[in-house]
DNA sequence: CTCGCTAATGTAACTAGTTACAGAGGTTGC
DNA sequence: GCAACCTCTGTAACTAGTTACATTAGCGAG
């Protein structure tokens, strides 16, 4: 008439499990990772013990004798932007090949809170880290020095830094753009870019242009990195006593926004002012116009940075940097204008 | 003349500064857990010794006996839709304040490669999980059951589910879209949608769409969860010898991709044809015309999602099932139209 | 001067696995 | 018939922390 007594909340460990098939701990551990080696009957009765028991091995139990956590973090500024979202793709498909799970962190591109949230990938066992960009606090150097975690830098190419960077030229990128609507003849340049803040790469890619002839002729906007962004750079540009014939966006994103904005004031692309951008998200082949822009290799770059990383991690030797190449996509965004 | 002896390789642990320090592990235990009950100058040795060893404490062994790990896994569909950034930004600014760290894991619409992502997230460690959709594999129920996960179910809901769903109701939310198309005098609709395999959300408002006494006037076309794949969709549309006077798309991204697609082919919305999603993306309210659509509360449903799991987490209660609502946003890409 | 109390620290047993080594039992070789 | 060897399993010591409990030191009161 007895229930059976409610089972113990606790889960089930190895010695538990042992215990119920009759075995020591060592023959469960091979039946979890040797099957091979035991006797087909004893493994058969281990394996009954583990179903009925629901035993699950501790992850952490596991991690303390191999040292390892099978996962690293990756920080980046937001998902909210496709660009960060497919190098994201690609490093966690890649990463998982190399049977690494990934962490991932946002730091609303803010040092500080990247510096916090580093620290708890940390607390909690990641094994190497990804971060964007060169430019990091001194906690976050710290904190890297101190643990010597593996830990590479995307988004930025840099053969000076100590840290293994994978990305491309930033500045050279931006210059394509500008070189582009320069040989298409425009003259007054308008180029709107998200905020500088806690963003070097922003930064690189403005101080790119700065480096072109073309320079002085340059008006630029800041604004948010969104299409509200954008469009609301364009309302100002529209307002201006004289439009520019070219915009350059440092972002797809604040490009699509321009577009928008452009349209909503009436202002036809590429007619009355050409539009380049860079990124080259998906969106920008689809717009009306497309979109020209400078392509980052963003997808191949989370590949190759899951690669370096998980080798370094395996092989405990340092990477060295490498360079991807932009390069521009032109489309129907921009168009020659005649001088004079 | 000798230089120092390169250090040993291998990391500090807690014996290793005990014993530079000349305390005991407790002591160096209560350092880093209760600083406040060490005596001021031990304190200080035990710190200088953590300093000078760059000792890093290991997650693995503070997990082993707290039996807490402090990160969850989410497992989306993909990140290249920013309705999952969106949620997934929510969900780790959330998480981050119970202080749980996020796995994100993307499953690319396969049930068979979420259930492999789910068996590593919980071989790592995860202490909970975060699904979307309640159509899952027998292998990923059967995780789940095993290792009793605090597991919830997102962008879906469901009273009958035995897991908690915290989301918005699908077929209500398609309903709310066409009912305005139908109220708007619309006759002739087309619906555009993304792949219905393996994605139970698509088919929940594909049938809410059935319930409707409009249905039998529908045309559905099914493509890719792309802007490509609503541009693609709309140019079918633009062949079909009679044109709809709406079209209804079940989510924003491939709305957008529509609007882009007319466009390109000369059709102007809304004085052709009209057009609604559903989400409620950034983009949408940007586009030219701005898009009507349905807002979905993702930024909501990360928020509840994460307090529901960390909840659960620490006090090992299953939360109940939250409804979150959705509703029409109307703006101008879909206006009046006169009937016969 | 010793008792009692508190504050600070130490000892050793835990957590849940892996693994080196030992040992039991059976088979084969010479 | 016994050594040699192989297959399989068990014992116990590891991993790196936390923590219950024991111990010591220091100080004031009686």
């Amino acid at each position: 008439m007895t229930q059976k007594a409610p089972e113990p909340k606790k889960r089930a460990n190895l010695r538990d499990v042992a215990k119920a098939a009759g075995v020591s701990v060592a023959t469960v551990s091979r039946v979890l990772n040797e099957p091979g080696v035991v006797k087909k009957d004893t493994l058969e009765k281990v394996q009954t013990a583990i179903a009925r028991l629901k035993f699950v091995p501790s992850a952490a139990a596991r991690a303390i004798n191999s040292g390892r956590t099978r996962f690293v973090g990756a920080l980046v500024p937001t998902l909210d932007n496709a660009i960060f979202a497919r190098f994201l793709a690609a490093l966690e498909r890649t990463l998982s090949q190399h049977d690494l799970s990934l962490v991932v962190a946002t730091t609303d591109s803010d040092l500080e809170i990247e510096a916090e949230k580093a620290k708890s990938l940390v607390d909690i066992g990641a094994e190497g880290l990804i971060i964007t960009g060169a430019a990091h606090s001194a906690a976050l150097h710290d904190l890297i020095e101190r643990t010597m975690l593996p830990t590479i830098i995307t988004s930025f190419y840099d053969t000076e830094n100590p840290l293994p960077t994978i990305g491309y030229d930033n500045a050279g990128a931006a210059q394509l753009a500008l070189q582009h609507l320069i040989d298409l003849g425009h003259q007054r340049i308008s180029v709107v870019h998200g905020p500088t803040h806690d963003n070097d790469r922003t930064r690189a890619r403005l101080s790119g242009l700065r480096a072109l002839p073309m320079a002085s002729e340059l008006t630029t906007f800041e604004t948010d990195f969104s299409h509200q962004g954008g469009a609301d750079a364009a309302r100002q540009i529209c307002a201006l006593p004289q439009k520019p014939d070219a915009i350059l966006c440092l972002s797809d994103v604040v490009a699509l926004g321009v577009l928008f904005g452009l349209q909503a004031e009436g202002v036809s692309v590429p007619g009355d002012v050409s539009l380049v951008g860079i990124d080259d998200l998906p969106s920008s082949a689809v717009a009306v116009p497309p979109i020209t822009t400078v392509h980052l290799p963003v997808t191949q770059m989370g590949e190759r940075s899951a690669v370096a990383l998980a080798d370094w991690i395996a092989e405990q030797k340092k990477p060295g940097p490498e360079r991807l190449e932009a390069r521009l996509v032109e489309r129907q965004s921009a168009i020659r204008r005649n001088t004079g």
